[in-house]
DNA sequence: GCCTGTGAAGCTATTCACAGCT
DNA sequence: AGCTGTGAATAGCTTCACAGGC
């Protein structure tokens, strides 16, 4: 299996990759991609060799083959539904984001127990009542949930999602949410990434 | 200095404390800690050492001792000031939640290029032209900014931040930012924190 | 007995450096 | 000449395991 941080760099190249192609780039050299990306061009070849794509030594990587490439290890062939819980600032935000951009993994559901934000639609995404999650979650396949609630209720919120089936969580409420081994969770911590800045602000 | 991993989780563990006193916790031991945090004992050992801490083998750490402790290590005395660039869906989300929050390390201004939404007041922050930019990071003694801006204007944005002398980034547009050596820059990728988990939660 | 502090071991991730190709 | 692919070396991070303390 591909490790946490290659998953994570091969996202990015695939981003990079599709404007290049968007510009009409054919190839591409690892030590091009590696400035883009910000790592070493080193870091750059081993992260595609571990998808065991091949490049060339005379023109480099194929814009197109790679993204493909990229894809294929990355993707749901049959493409993954998203739910998102919490519909204030931040998650409004997110939707805004994400709204029809990648057909593969989509967020095709929110919820909220205000009843002013649900049984709307917001952003492209229908909101429903969060009461609703169990029975909505099965019906439209989500496997993935994302958590923009306040800090309070993300363990409830995050117990209901493993309920329903959700194998995956993006977390961005400021506790470390308690699920299952079988649930992947990725925290985002504004806060903390923010106090880092600041610390590593000072220290250079 | 305490490395970049170790500085992330002192401010969780931080934040984690901050919840232990007020709820009237005395003392912590290094497995409790741990077990909310989302890491080992032993992590959260060696953290606590590597800013010379020493907790009592008896009672554990003393919650309040600790938090101190690590205030000392994490913060600028003098307090540091950020400056958020680009008032859309996500720099409000980020507003609303810094508001107040942190005398330490606040959001003291925000920037936007759009009339409607400079010169006046949002989440309680004084939002400037963007144009002002230079004066105002100068004239608040601003070193931190985060940038909430579209992709396309992030490069420009982070240059802006450069030549006003900010020292640290915190960069939620998807690209690299290409900054001087001297000028840490944190990103915030959701798109790929979202396919990160899309992957991991299919291969579990 | 159960904790902390920590040297040493073990892992994981990254980079080096160069053979092989075109 | 300048690239890729990759074994080997290095660096960085985490966990083990146990001495020392109460």
């Amino acid at each position: 299996m591909i490790p946490d941080k290659t998953i994570g760099r091969l996202s990015i190249y695939r981003r990079i990759l599709n404007r290049l192609l968007s510009e009409g780039v054919k190839n591409v050299f690892s030590h091009q991609l590696a400035v883009m990306a910000g790592v070493t061009p080193a870091q750059v070849r081993r992260d595609i060799m571990s998808i065991g794509y091949s490049g060339n030594p005379n023109r480099g990587y194929g814009v197109n083959d790679l993204i493909e490439s990229i894809g294929h290890s990355l993707d749901d062939p049959l493409g993954q539904q998203v739910a998102l819980v919490g519909v204030g600032n931040l998650g409004r935000a997110i939707l805004t984001y994400f709204s029809g951009r990648r057909p593969r993994l989509a967020i095709v559901a929110a919820f909220d127990n205000d009843p002013k934000k649900f049984d709307r639609v917001i952003q492209g995404c229908r909101c429903y009542n969060i009461e609703r999650l169990d029975e909505v979650v099965q019906e439209l396949g989500i496997t993935i949930g994302a958590i923009t609630v306040p800090l309070g209720e993300a363990q409830k919120v995050a117990n209901a999602l493993v309920r329903a089936g959700v194998k995956g969580i993006l977390n961005y409420a400021p506790v470390r949410i308690q699920v299952p081994l079988n649930v992947y969770v990725e925290d985002i911590d504004m806060t903390m990434a923010l106090e880092k800045v600041a610390y590593f602000a000072r220290k250079k």
